[in-house]
DNA sequence: ACATATTAACTACCATAGTAGTCAATATAT
DNA sequence: ATATATTGACTACTATGGTAGTTAATATGT
């Protein structure tokens, strides 16, 4: 099974299914059982995989004297059929499920698991931002989350980003972290906070292969991790305004001024 | 099973879980074994159920002192990561099948089997046309089509409509076909034309039940289909120019100069 | 030419996995 | 003790992948 068929069963193919519309793309027309050679498909599967095939109006089977031939649908036409398909049913479910839904729920906790998990909420929550986002995260993340970003601020979404590690980043208010000697440069794990409309927040941890991440409405725990990232943003501000004048009255470790100062972060 | 429940299954849940997850919306947290009365399925089969939401990630699971309970993901996060999902796999496909495809078949003729695939094809061609759009149609047909015309003609598409039926379309250039006397009108059936950027046709009749629709990139196909459509506008353009002339002189029935005219159909 | 392979088209049967459904067998709680 | 909660064992149905076998046409060899 090549990529493409491991794509296509992702669709609701079967096995069979994939590889007998790929070969009959590679090459058409054919008849069932040249599909069957040409795919490994054992010929006497083939009959009824063309037929299912067929149901599903991805080939289309010809009649010529003796036999029977089969071309497939152009890839964009199915695409495109399965989408408007896909669309129409995502539609029906969120119109069912508005109805059934009950108040939203501002108290708990999600626990998220994997990586792809913390992406998608991250991402739906840039989306659907509407006022304001502050961000704390390191590179990696952002890379992968920069344009959900740009599309917000075009939107009018203020943002702020407390950003670790090299950035030329062109979006929001950002503010650069010195790396060293955080909190979160410990044992090869870095930390990730979002908060969007001071409604609902994630922040957690990112280690190797370790996810921590909890995303909660809850108001006690959106405040929290709002002042989390608003307070680093001061610090950092303060140490960059205030920097030659810290040092020479606190030497070099002055964190804990950290919140004296906490004026004017635009949001 | 409910109307919301139908169509999560059609997302790929099975039918205990999509029970299981809308029974949960409607009320949450709940135990399983709640979930399990709430909804009708066995309770027996509830921690199962329970447990692949959760490897979906469409609940979540909150301890308590002595219990389990879950809440549900929101509907619109769930569409949306789902809607993602999708479009993920779609875009793999469209990229891997892209690679496999050999050239594209202009001879072949596909036949349309039922309504559905017909609007789908029909919704294709209208999204996928760049230069010129040639139609015939009757009402019903046209009503669910013309968002996507509208559509086409924004990006610059020249449309030319040979509509049946009453009509007050504002896209494209129209000729009303005076129905009475059309072969069109006979046994309860009604013809469907389109042709998009001269490459390919689709062309057919409807009847109540039944469909016999044929498409095709076959060159001769895709001529005969937009002469058979531009015939028709011809006809009426000319018979709409000429009508008291050729009644005065023919009589009623000139149909036959319907080829005469052939000079200026905006393409 | 006649027997023997090979190809083509198709049916039948089996094993496995997932889902729906039933029936106990235990925990745990009040 | 009795309602509540959880697990386990087992049946039935269906979809899928896989193997075997049947029949007819087409080639091939001597």
């Amino acid at each position: 099974m090549n990529k493409a068929d491991v794509y296509l069963t992702h669709l609701g193919l079967s096995e069979y299914e994939a590889r007998a519309y790929t070969a009959l793309l590679s090459e058409h027309p054919l008849t069932a059982y040249e599909v069957a050679k040409k795919s490994g498909i054992p010929s006497s599967k083939i009959y009824e995989v063309m037929r299912k095939l067929d149901n599903r109006s991805m080939v289309q089977a010809i009649h010529g004297e003796r036999s029977r031939s089969f071309i497939p649908v152009p890839p964009e036409e199915f695409i495109s059929n399965y989408r408007s398909h896909m669309e129409e049913s995502l539609d029906m479910v969120g119109r069912e499920l508005s109805g059934i839904e009950a108040g939203m729920d501002t108290s708990y906790t999600w626990h998220i698991k994997d990586y792809e998990g913390l992406l998608l909420k991250a991402s739906r929550m840039i989306h659907t931002a509407e006022t304001s986002l502050i961000i704390q995260l390191w590179q990696e993340e952002m890379n992968i989350l920069y344009e959900a970003l740009e599309n917000a601020e075009e939107r009018g979404v203020k943002i702020a980003i407390l950003h670790y590690g090299a950035t030329n980043l062109k979006v929001g208010q950002v503010y650069k972290h010195p790396v060293e000697g955080s909190i979160f440069t410990d044992n090869n794990s870095r930390g990730c906070a979002l908060v969007a409309d001071s409604k609902e927040a994630l922040i957690g941890k990112i280690s190797d292969r370790n996810l921590d991440i909890i995303w909660s409405m809850n108001k006690g725990f959106v405040l929290m991790a709002e002042d989390y990232i608003r307070h680093d943003i001061y610090f950092i501000k303060t140490a960059r305004r205030f920097a030659p004048l810290l040092k020479a009255r606190f030497g070099e470790n002055f964190e804990k001024l950290r919140d004296i100062f906490s004026d004017d972060i635009p949001l």
